[in-house]
DNA sequence: CGACCAGTTGAGCTTGTTCAAGGCATGTGG
DNA sequence: CCACATGCCTTGAACAAGCTCAACTGGTCG
């Protein structure tokens, strides 16, 4: 499956409740990818907002898109492993901003965002399940994020008012990844 | 490559020097297995004991060969959802606890496990980057959990008393996962 | 012996949580 | 049109989990 507009997310459930969002899925995004013949449900896929997706095409067709989807595969790792240190090492703030850049660098890719805006669905709540934080917390942070004239945020719509800036003051590293253009072209 | 013997971690380092690890490399597992043409260095690999370890087969010779690395990488990013997991909704002694049970888990499918008891080449500071927390609350969670009985630890060597009652206690959901045997013999 | 490395301990502090309440917008049924 | 429910955001105050800094212990190895 291939995603066509609208946002998902892979989330873990813990049986007394908690939640883990693992990564979220975009448009242009390859969902239930699984080359092998042993399918374990590991994570499960919930949609954010109404979603469009259509079926991949068979894999078997060509060389190349099988290149394509080993490399989707790949960055979805990268992306993974950008969550594991988000979660592992950033402060709060950090957290927010570094997953905010993430988001938007992705859809940057997707022609979706515009002049650091985008589109941008996710309630206190998800983004909290996202970062490891309570919703309050998450509150407050977005709170201080927008005094210090990092973002505006209102219903919808995300601002980030210097991406650039920003990315460097975090020291972000895996800015490099997301620069592979998958060569796929959504219809 | 594929790892004969010895500990390895995949690791990212920040700027300032806090460090993440991604997840453990134990014997059995591959490394640097990367189906496609562009490869990007999105972490870095250091063993954390002398290590042991030899070429893979090319994969293109059998299409069994092809499945086992594709279970393999699933294995692998079941791995890190777990990782995520801990780090984002685990308090510390969850973590710790259900990091130990992982390993315990994946040496036991090599039969590097004895009742319970692995080694364990890990020092607290590692552990502390593995886990998120810092090596002076490590210590801390370590000795509350050697308190509680749920633990034996000293140099080199870690028991875990009552695995099956530690995993019920934490609703350890993946455990499945673990039980797919990768049809690759060690030599 | 001295250096070094891993582990241990204490005291004070920060970050983020918990619980609980209230605000505001939207939708819905009477 | 009003009353009421619902979903999301906001706020406050008390609290707890985990961090920081700094010092000390004990083992190992040259």
């Amino acid at each position: 499956m291939i995603i066509l507009s609208g946002w998902a997310a892979r989330i873990r459930q813990l049986k007394d409740g908690r939640r883990q969002i693992m990564s979220f899925l975009l448009p242009g995004d390859l969902i239930g990818n699984c080359p092998h013949d042993m399918p374990v449900a590991v994570s499960s896929v919930v949609s954010l907002t109404p979603l469009h997706y259509c079926a991949a095409p068979p894999t078997k067709d060509s060389r190349a898109l099988q290149q394509a989807f080993a490399i989707s595969s790949a960055i979805e790792e990268a992306h993974l492993l950008n969550q594991i240190t988000r979660l592992g090492r950033l402060t709060a703030e950090e957290r927010i901003i570094d997953l905010f850049l993430e988001l938007y660098e992705r859809l940057s890719l997707c022609g979706l965002a515009d002049h650091g805006q985008i589109v941008f669905p996710l309630t206190q709540e998800v983004l909290a399940d996202a970062t490891g934080l309570t919703q309050v917390h998450v509150n407050r942070t977005l709170q201080a994020l927008r005094k210090q004239g990092d973002i505006t945020l209102n219903t919808g719509s995300l601002t980030i008012l210097d991406p650039g800036g920003l990315a460097e003051r975090m020291g972000r590293a895996a800015t490099s990844v997301t620069s592979l253009h998958l060569p796929i072209t959504l219809t």
